[in-house]
DNA sequence: CATGAATGAGTCTTCATTCAT
DNA sequence: CATGAATGAAGACTCATTCAT
């Protein structure tokens, strides 16, 4: 059987998460990615346009799909805010369960493409208002502390989830996966205070 | 000496953090860093072996202090482990308060250099033991929470702060300095929750 | 493949050897190369390591051929020493009939491949082997004057026709090649025989 | 006591020896030098041009001196040409048994002058042509056999001797000057003399 | 569509030389 | 004269991208 057309162009892409992963946007070759994905060099350019397109397109294959979901969760008018917010990063932790060199790619390079000319794709945008509206709802029905800022609260969980997300990609087996959503759930909403 | 009696090493130091923060790493030219230093090319080599070697004294810049500071805090036995670790956090803050590229350097590019072959210096590593320390301390004394994994709180705290202070840097009026601060610690002590 | 249906490997070589001749190792750019092989100064890379790594590829090519030739000689139970000594500079000479800048390229910077790290191809020295061989089974024989140290003998006719190669390779038509061979021979018979 | 001064020149020059036949020419800095020379950069400049004015120096060192006494060897009419041909090449050697580090540079470099758009010394031209004039005396009086090309013969012993003296000087024990100067005597003698 | 040899613009780095002190 | 920090021109090499086959 002749091989599934549209097979190659996602070989690219999972080549190209895996060295972008490994070696870090720069540093990574295009060869490299056409080695990884047994595919000749010029075939990634049939594909995409640039080394860059490449990068533009795991992003968007990364919150594309991000997005849909958190659509659906903020639509739920049977959740309150706190259910919607944890399913809200529940989503987003098991988006990389099974790709956890996604998860590099996206700590390590995603700043470089906030920093360049390159937009990030509409979806992660609108993921992030989702979020906010999540919270934005919590904090109308007071259900967190009025002294918090928004903002810096929004800012401070992405960091911290992106870091330790980063943390679990690399060392899998030290950090069980349940375990960390279980402690995220519980700084967030308790801090570290022993009350 | 032929011209000037400043401090090139230094000048071209504190040029590289602006055209490292403003670029990256990776799309940032030694000649840009030469126009900005107001230096010719030549000289950047005659104080830095290469551009990586910039890119490791600026870590040992901001390290080395970080460290000494650290060291005075967890020795001061006049203070709690909160408040120790309330002053660990604040000398990280104020490192940057006079040189905000130097947050958006420490942002973007650590990550490459502890996936790449280079070393970070010695006063990271063992910075970050004493915050461990620090929260051990408060662990053994019932301070925080038992149920909080502390490495998990570690990265956690970690990342949070390292994205707050991007968001910082590239907006230092939309956030004071003294608000970002105050809500970390909430965050951190009680978390989110509106207890 | 893009252009021409040529050996682009060894046109290459064949430029550099030009090159080299005309302006020594050093002086010669990698941008001159490219110009004489009429090739992109990429297409180098392709086919080489570095500069350097043309300068060694050059010494392959000239004594990988010539020990094949020398391994025959030797090996020929028909011929007296003397006859072999003769052939064996025969086929030396002969090397560089078709290609004169070969003779300048060997002449001017084979002692400074010798002093710095790299070492010669195995070739050459297992050429030289077969050339003492030679000698000493002249010697064994007594057709060689005992008075005569060999090692000091084959650094002088190493040294004498290393050159006259060149002299004669600056100026073919002052020297007529079979002219120059007789003179060896002379030389080298009457110096080292035991009349 | 002051130092001489003077000395501050030749110091250079001799470091300049050992550095260009340790390393060659080109792959010798000018830094090197001025360690060697216990001097600085600077100083290196008020006293030669240029790093290639150094090697011009090095070379007028060499030949001026040999030139002196080959004209005293030619101008003395006691001797047979045989005679003056033995003194003349005794003279070259000579000329580096106290500096076999000249001998280096002098095998080394001294063709890429010659290739370049530099003249060497006038002293290096008079020298072979006394050279030559004796061998002419020689076979004007039939003392070589006329069947030898003398500029054949020139070249040949030329190169022969030039390749002795690097493995001389970089082998001093392994090869007793006497026994190296006693081979070369026996290898022209016989293979140029008219028996 | 697939290939991979060919391309050359773009950079880091070196180091001989200068010149203010 | 002596110094050595400063200079910048020059060159080796890389690698994303192209395109003839």
């Amino acid at each position: 059987m002749r091989k599934k057309e549209g097979n190659k162009e996602r070989d690219i892409l999972e080549a190209a998460i895996k060295v972008f992963a490994k070696y870090g946007y720069h540093e990574s070759k295009v060869s490299q990615i056409s080695k990884e994905a047994e595919v000749s060099v010029g075939s990634i350019y049939v594909y995409y346009k640039s080394k860059e397109d490449i990068l533009n397109k795991i992003f968007s294959f990364l919150w594309d799909k991000l997005y849909e979901k958190a659509e659906k969760i903020i639509a739920d008018e049977t959740k309150s805010p706190i259910e919607k917010l944890n399913l809200f990063i529940d989503t987003f932790f098991e988006r990389f369960v099974s790709m956890p060199e996604l998860a590099i790619v996206y700590v390590n390079e995603q700043r470089h493409m906030e920093m360049g000319k390159n937009l990030l794709p509409l979806s992660y945008y609108k993921y992030l208002e989702i979020g906010e509206q999540i919270i934005s709802e919590g904090m109308k029905k007071k259900l967190y502390n009025p002294e918090v800022n928004v903002k810096v609260f929004r800012f401070f969980i992405i960091g911290g989830i992106r870091n330790l997300l980063e943390f679990w990609a690399k060392n899998q087996i030290a950090l069980p996966f349940t375990e960390l959503r279980k402690n995220v759930g519980l700084i967030i909403e308790r801090g570290i205070g022993n009350h």
